[in-house]
DNA sequence: CCAGAATCTTGACACTTGTCAAGAACGAAT
DNA sequence: ATTCGTTCTTGACAAGTGTCAAGATTCTGG
């Protein structure tokens, strides 16, 4: 019978720990959130946890209480913005039924990220150079860029699919191609370059038929 | 007469002049090279003129005595790495006689380079990366790449050539799949994945007779 | 309603940063 | 050898950094 209480207090304390967790949790992610506003806009080396703090609604204190420090913060911020992005064209794939729709659905995406996420995806690119100097970064950003392939290779496969082909190359190199193009383009947007973006869908648009 | 005086001195000046201002820039550079190495193995973010000052011959005064500050000092190493950079692979270019050959020293290059220079180049993507925020490396970082650009499309001319053949891309995708896929490899050689470089290698050794 | 825990604020700390200025050391022309 | 301009060293300054801890506030279970 001891036991038996035991047993339930146990339990019950198990789901408030969790609660709390869940809480404690989405705290962290609100956190991390406000502080990708920041690092989007100034980048790794120029932001601080004060700086961070002043453009949102916490103090810097509360950072504190809620990351080890400012490495175990960043890394937060990485994975949050990895559930974002890897599934970005995923809608377009699956309601694509054909070659041309599941072409145009891609560019439109492509030239809306670059538009209107500039500053969100200079942050990755910028955090996956520091993962070469950090290992601590080393993990997340293997694991998101694995992602990311896997997301180009899905919509290669459709796109040879409604072809009756196979991607002509490996996920690893389709990858490389957009993600060096995609990096190419958005510094030229981001240097003010008009040419950009319809230059990277032109890009595309010629690529596509080639490599799928 | 007083004339010619005035000329012959004003000449004299003016070579003195040119004389201290090359040796002024010949310092510049000796001093871009040490800053280059506290910078590769640092990065961008943690590096301060003290650090390297610390790593290098020079007292931290003199960088300011050289730079008008630290931007300008981060930009001279950018333009002097471009100028070791861009010709890595030209030699190769020259002297190759067949597919095979150009083929296989320019996969030794690439294999060199990923062993010995990572950290060079680790601070390259870095610093391109810095350019999407800080607008006073666009202008280099953006002329580099183009330079980069250039050096790729020379390699793929000439393996075409041999095979009497054009390049299948344009110079835009032909850099952006091998940049793509030496940063990834890049990344992965830094983690300690030893088959980084054998994969890249492979990939590469597949890919060439496909976009050529 | 109240005690204790969780959450948050505030201010301080030790340290690093870029920048600058005063003067020392040096080199070359007179 | 003296002088003057160049080059370099040193030390200081203000501002900004990550981190922490003490206390205020809020929440919650009893």
């Amino acid at each position: 019978m001891a036991r038996q209480v035991t047993g339930a207090a146990r339990r019950v304390a198990d789901a408030a720990e969790v609660l709390r967790d869940e809480k404690f949790n989405a705290r962290r992610i609100e956190l991390a959130e406000a502080a990708l506003e920041t690092l989007g806009e100034l980048g790794f080396a120029r932001t601080s946890l004060r700086e961070i703090a002043q453009n949102s609604a916490f103090t810097h204190g509360v950072f504190h209480y809620y990351f080890s420090d400012k490495l175990d913060l960043i890394c937060c911020c990485v994975r949050h913005y990895k559930a974002k992005c890897v599934t970005r064209y995923d809608e377009v794939v699956a309601t694509a039924t054909s070659r041309d729709e599941l072409t145009e659905g891609f560019l439109a995406k492509l030239a809306a990220t670059l538009q209107n996420e500039a500053r969100m995806h200079r942050l990755w690119y910028d955090l996956r150079s520091q993962a070469m100097f950090e290992a601590a970064f080393r993990k997340d950003v293997l694991e998101i860029d694995k992602s990311l392939e896997a997301m180009i290779w899905r919509i290669a496969s459709r796109y040879a699919e409604f072809g009756g082909k196979r991607p002509a190359s490996s996920p690893a190199a389709l990858y490389a191609l957009f993600d060096g193009l995609f990096q190419s383009a958005l510094l030229k947007h981001l240097a003010g370059d008009k040419t950009a973006i319809p230059e990277l869908l032109d890009e595309v648009r010629r690529l596509l038929p080639t490599v799928c």
